[in-house]
DNA sequence: AGGGGAACTTAGCAAGGCGCAG
DNA sequence: CTGCGCCTTGCTAAGTTCCCCT
């Protein structure tokens, strides 16, 4: 079956599924590797002296695997761009995979209304399952969440159902919960072999939808599972929080034509999606894409770092202007100029309008507004201090006092009088009008291109002033995430502490003082070894003694200096995420080229799907590139 | 000239697998 | 060898941008 770009709806039928879990002898390739190497762990027939050997041997296969991976790998960055728009000439791809269809529960397993038994329909009883599986969530206790869940689980049940079932309150779902976790614990509890076979059919599930031919080479889908149904979790405050997200596929039997699986195939090549649904919750378009290693997403995310790099040789031009603008007699044209200088200065994003009540209240740097920052003449000895204070993309939160300039403050009061705190600060400018000023100074400038370049410019700058060739290789790391460190917090990173977080950085010190403790014994047993030595003048065996002391006092100083390093580390990293930046905002070849600079290996910065996804930037670079 | 939708990037969280210390 | 913490991976929500339509 050949599809081109397929777009689907979820009211079309789904699709023939392939069983995961039917027997399947022919497993090809890689499993065929792998799959003995496991058994033989099991139950180890020979001797586990072995085991060096075998390590050897393993050390060498995935060398070995690792070269063969790159000789196969497609090196689009070498060949000829497609005309303009042109994604793709050939693309052939199984179509994505959906999610089971909804069992019934078994039958000992109860949901009570008002006390009493009611066996509820599939639907209902579905809609049901999606509540009680998140019942120890907090989720669950909000009102929003509740009454939105509510009112689209009644739209599932049946007429009598939904007569019956009028109050939330009266509804027990404990039963569902516990069955729900006893099937998590089960899987826990599964065997090596049962993990295996589960594996197995995943990797299976995989071979087949998970991989499409593009223009002759075989590229990894990124997401080609279609979206289980369930509860939306909105993010923060969200208003939409607890509606049914439905199944996309056929509940309405009216369709399809006979033969026709799809609501259309579209055989569209100026675009990079192989399949799109419409989501109910929001109304907005999912897209089945290619994962970040492919072809049409590398080349995207080099040609968005050659823009930023354009910004860089023009951003000076383009800082004066801004600074110029904000004297300008025309009020769009020194708003544009404030928000602008918070975006270049700040990193903010551009801050689209939200349609109200649809979304959680987030903004960014067009939709800011007067409440959300505080003007300070005087805030710890600096003056003209702006404070800011809201919430941005996914809510998290952006806090920051900072110092402008006098124009952009007096701007700022200005922007502000006779406002109401819940105004518009800059309510002459969007996204739109800024984008179309930036694009007039450079072809392809928009908002967000300043979060990139100041993103990859800001670790090229860490990176120099932080490392010394001279360094441990531990020492190199830290400063390496460091500088990431720096563009996380620029560009406001955030993660909450993970839960053991205060532990495992107890047990992280402990550890340390232990070390330390024997570091001293060591060194007082060098101390001793030597004076032995001088005492019985140059007696050889005891010269060795004192070898093997200096020895074990620098091994343990090195391991005690890797755990004191990787402890810094830590903390500092305590509420700071750094996947976010370096996925998306450093450019590449600034990691790869310091890699070669200061002779760390590559793969301790990134690891094997990040080096997938740079290999453009692995290959092309030397260590004498610059940002 | 602005509203809305399509297309694509950016985002944090949670589960689970994997590696490492004890 | 095993238990535990960390990292990777998957998931999907939430942004940005562009473009078309009115």
């Amino acid at each position: 079956m050949l599809f081109a770009a397929l777009r689907l709806n979820r009211k079309l039928k789904e699709k023939d599924e392939a069983d995961p879990r039917t027997e399947n002898n022919t497993k090809e390739g890689i499993k065929k590797e792998k799959k003995p190497k496991k058994e033989e762990a099991e139950h180890p027939v020979t001797t586990k002296k072995k085991s060096k050997e075998e390590i050897e041997a393993a050390k060498a296969l995935k060398i070995k695997k690792r070269e063969e991976e790159e000789q196969q790998r497609w090196r689009w960055w070498e060949e000829d761009k497609y005309e303009d728009g042109v994604k793709w000439k050939f693309l052939e791809h199984r179509g994505p995979f959906f999610p089971p269809e909804y069992q019934h529960l078994p039958d000992n397993v109860n949901f009570y209304y008002n006390g009493k038994v009611v066996k509820l329909g599939l639907a209902a009883e579905e809609v049901a399952l999606f509540f009680a599986q998140m019942l120890d969530h907090e989720y669950t206790t909000k009102d929003v969440f509740r009454n939105n869940f509510f009112k689209d689980w009644r739209k599932e049940m049946t007429l009598e159902e939904r007569v019956l079932i009028s109050d939330l309150n009266k509804c027990d779902f404990r039963e569902l919960h516990t069955m729900h976790k006893e099937k998590v614990e089960a899987r826990k509890a599964m065997s090596k072999e049962e993990k295996l076979v589960m594996k197995e059919a995943n990797q299976k599930i995989v071979e087949e939808y998970g991989f499409c031919i593009l223009d002759h080479h075989r590229e990894r889908i990124g997401n080609f599972k279609i979206e289980p149904p369930g509860l939306f979790r909105g993010r923060g405050e969200h208003p939409k929080q607890g509606m049914l997200k439905k199944r996309i596929q056929s509940e309405h039997e009216w369709l399809p034509p006979a033969g026709h699986h799809w609501k259309e195939v579209r055989h569209d090549n100026t675009v990079t999606w192989l399949a799109s649904w419409t989501e109910n919750v929001q109304g907005s378009c999912k897209y089945v894409m290619l994962n970040p290693s492919s072809k049409l997403k590398g080349e995207k995310d080099w040609e968005k770092y050659e823009v930023a790099r354009r910004l860089k040789s023009c951003v000076n031009g383009i800082r004066q202007q801004y600074q110029q603008d904000i004297k300008s007699k025309q009020m769009e044209i020194r708003q544009r100029a404030v928000a602008l200088y918070f975006i270049d200065k700040l990193a903010l994003r551009a801050g689209n309008e939200k349609e109200e009540g649809e979304t959680a209240d987030t903004v960014g740097c067009c939709s800011l507004r007067v409440e959300h920052i505080t003007l300070h003449d005087l805030l710890e000895d600096k003056e003209c201090v702006v404070e800011f204070d809201f919430l941005g993309k996914d809510c998290i939160r952006y806090y920051n006092k900072v110092p402008v300039t006098k124009r952009v403050f007096k701007n700022l009061k200005l922007f502000m009088k006779n406002k109401e705190p819940g105004d518009d600060l800059f309510d002459r400018l969007n996204t739109c009008l800024l984008n179309k000023h930036l694009s007039s100074l450079l072809p392809g400038l928009t908002a967000k291109v300043f979060r990139t370049f100041n993103a990859s410019i800001t670790l090229q700058e860490q990176l120099q002033q932080l490392s010394n060739m001279t360094d441990k290789p531990a020492e190199k790391l830290l400063s390496y995430n460091r500088a990431n460190r720096a563009v996380a917090v620029l560009c406001n990173h955030q993660r909450v502490p993970p839960k053991t977080f205060d532990q495992s950085m107890a047990n992280l010190q402990s550890k340390i003082d232990g070390r330390r403790e024997q570091l001293a014994l060591a060194k007082s047993e060098l101390k001793l070894a030597k004076k032995e030595v001088k005492a019985h003048s140059s007696d050889s065996k005891l010269q060795a003694v004192v070898e093997r002391k200096k020895k074990a006092v620098q091994r343990c100083e090195e391991q005690l200096m890797k755990m004191e390093v990787q402890a810094t580390n830590r903390e500092e990293n305590k509420q700071i995420a750094l996947g976010t930046s370096k996925l998306n905002y450093l450019d590449p070849r600034i990691s790869v080229a310091w890699c070669k600079n200061m002779e760390v290996p590559l793969d301790k910065i990134y690891n094997k799907s990040q080096r997938d996804k740079f290999a453009w930037a692995v290959d092309m670079t030397g260590a004498d590139f610059l940002f």
